[in-house]
DNA sequence: TCGCAGATTGCCT
DNA sequence: GGCAATCTGCGAA
């Protein structure tokens, strides 16, 4: 039996990297009605405000990213692409004015066939290894913007195993502040 | 196997 | 008006 504990606002009042870092091994659980989807966290990036160009929140507060300078450990989901929802969780340090943490990737536990249905692909190692692939899968869309991630209910993260052995990246998809290596991953 | 362009909407300049 | 924290399919090699 696997004790349910959901990391509570304490775990994401930390440095935005940090928590990026942690929530590596983590589970990410999604309740749809009676169905359960859940997953592993495998890959996370770190978004900060003011000092981090590549973020949405460095250059000012606006409508889509101002609750990246709310409270923490709520969801931040926006649009992109023209077809793609992308899915964070707000982090950073009390001093610090904004901060995000991006979900780019999971490895699916619960729910595995719902993920089939909504994908619309039956191989498992496509699933959900993309930012737009796991949002697809876990049915997340704008609808989970500013959900709290720290109570029971149809979306939060639970704890789990922390990895050994983490890879720090350059982070993906961005022009600018490529020179952070604020991508994390672990090998399993 | 690899690289590139198309899809398609909302946000920012 | 241009581009984005992306994914997929297609064409070339």
């Amino acid at each position: 039996m696997i004790k349910i504990k959901i990391l509570l606002k304490k775990f994401y009042m930390n440095d935005t990297k940090q928590v990026a870092k942690d929530l590596l091994g983590k589970t990410l659980v999604r309740k749809i009605g009676t169905q359960i989807l859940s997953g592993v966290i495998t890959e996370t990036e770190a978004y900060k405000g003011e000092n981090d160009p590549a973020s949405h929140a460095s250059r000012k507060k606006t409508e889509r990213n101002k609750i990246m300078f709310s409270e923490v450990g709520i969801a931040y989901v926006y649009f992109t692409y023209g077809m793609h929802y992308c899915f964070n969780v707000v982090a950073k340090k009390k001093n610090d004015k904004a901060g995000a943490v991006l979900i780019r990737a999971i490895q699916p536990q619960q729910g595995i066939n719902h993920m089939i249905k909504n994908r619309k692909t039956d191989i498992i190692s496509n699933l959900t290894n993309g930012p737009g692939k796991l949002t697809q899968a876990m049915q997340i869309t704008l609808k989970q913007y500013n959900h709290d991630l720290t109570k029971k209910s149809s979306l939060f993260i639970i704890d789990g195993e922390k990895p050994n052995k983490i890879i720090a990246k350059p982070r993906v998809g961005i022009k600018i502040g490529v020179d952070k290596l604020w991508n994390f991953s672990y090998k399993i």
